[in-house]
DNA sequence: ATAAGATTAAAACAATTGTTTGATTTAACG
DNA sequence: CGTTAAATCAAACAATTGTTTTAATCTTAT
């Protein structure tokens, strides 16, 4: 009941503990995950009350959308800016795979890049998600990615003719899950080598080797589907 | 009755309710995660009483050990056993990227075949288990995994004598990345195709697709990480 | 059959969860 | 100033959590 709202009143006290809930949250988010980090922990470390959570998001599921949309809606929006900007520098001719993976990866590094606004944190987080059972963190997810992965499947798929649907929407997926995992990254990597923490050195090195192994995975020979069991069961049965 | 049955004592009452648990449990923790998944609940699908899990398994985390450890265990096992097969088939000659690979999969491949003993959902229950953030669970599969990664870094790394211990590192990261992501499947699959669900065919083809993308990703040309800024920097800097 | 031990059962445990309520304070605006 | 809406707060809400306890039941071997 207030048609007056012209510009935004509330920007000083209010958006302020708002943010700090996200911030708080995100980090938070990132290191225990959904379901075991806690509101109370969450508005303890942001240094505001318990009812604010709720009152500024509604529930715990809309605090958590609200701390993915927060970073990824402008991350995906850049990924098809850049996609749209390398279409159109290509002319005509169809973009090639390199180009079209890079629109894919320099919004996810630029991101990591930006330390201040808590990009590092963000990409774990994001990374945790892509496989978190929790039903509406799926379903949020792929309304968020719908259109920027049907875009770019259009775009791989003028790039790499030859390839049948189907074998580009799995290696599409295939690289989607060398992505989160690495981005997910830190704890996971104990699990590969025990020794030297694979060093992070920064983000930016880190997408910078993916980028070669995903290339040349999307450029691989298609799999012989049909005669198989040429390398796999013949393996299998000469047991002993 | 049974007078007869010598070998295993227990096995009518005791085993078996074991047995329903960590089906159970399996299931349940593939469809809701660990956090999300109640004890009740488990205990209830396997028509046991609450307390039989406790009883059995001292605590619910014990209880998730236990069924990643029944299946992880034979899995891992196999793993290096073909490995070393393979190594004698191949004489002197170190192994080839291809077949060490193959040794990497094939047991994973094998384990989701038999759908009688759940190898389907046990799959995509480690998948999820790769992402999770619980300490215990991170811990856990370190330690599970660490002397069969620890083996086929050093086959990998003798097939690939080019590629720095660095780089090959983190190509194992991103294979074992695009692996969990793709068992953990199907539900993670409408994040890509929100059309076609990807028909999960079966996991055999599913493997069989995935091992030409690795093999090509292991066998990528080297990142040049010193005069970089070629062709990330420029195009981001190059805004408008 | 009987005693011992293993397994199941029902119930209560203490702790924590997300959410809501109602009062109080803070800020903005006429 | 005073009015009004927004924001914070302490407190309690109802529900669920993993775990423990106690007794009852079943199994097994002497």
């Amino acid at each position: 009941m207030d048609p007056n709202v012209i510009a935004l009143p509330e920007l000083r006290g209010a958006a302020a503990t708002k943010d700090r809930l996200l911030d708080a949250a995100e980090a938070l988010f990132m290191e225990h995950g959904f379901e075991a980090t806690s509101l109370r922990l969450i508005t303890a470390a942001a240094g505001a009350n318990l009812a604010a959570a709720n009152y500024h998001f509604g529930s715990k599921e809309a605090l958590f959308q609200a701390v993915l949309t927060r970073r990824l809606d402008p991350m995906n929006l850049e990924r098809l800016e850049l996609l749209d900007r390398f279409e159109g520098q290509s002319a005509p001719a169809p973009l090639g795979c390199d180009r079209i993976l890079a629109a894919l990866l320099i919004p996810a590094l630029r991101l990591a890049r930006d330390r201040a606004r808590g990009g590092n944190n963000f990409l774990r987080l994001l990374g945790r998600a892509y496989a978190d059972p929790a039903p509406f963190i799926r379903r949020f997810l792929s309304e968020q990615y719908a259109q920027m992965i049907t875009r770019f499947k259009g775009a791989f798929g003028r790039a790499l003719p030859h390839l049948p649907k189907k074998e580009l929407s799995w290696r599409l997926h295939f690289i989607m899950g060398a992505l989160s995992y690495t981005l997910a990254g830190t704890d996971a990597l104990k699990i590969i080598s025990e020794l030297n923490p694979l060093e992070t050195d920064n983000d930016e090195i880190l997408l910078r080797r993916l980028a070669p192994f995903l290339l040349a995975g999307l450029n691989a020979p298609l799999p012989e589907l049909n005669d198989v069991s040429r390398e796999f069961d013949l393996d299998i049965e000469s047991g002993d």
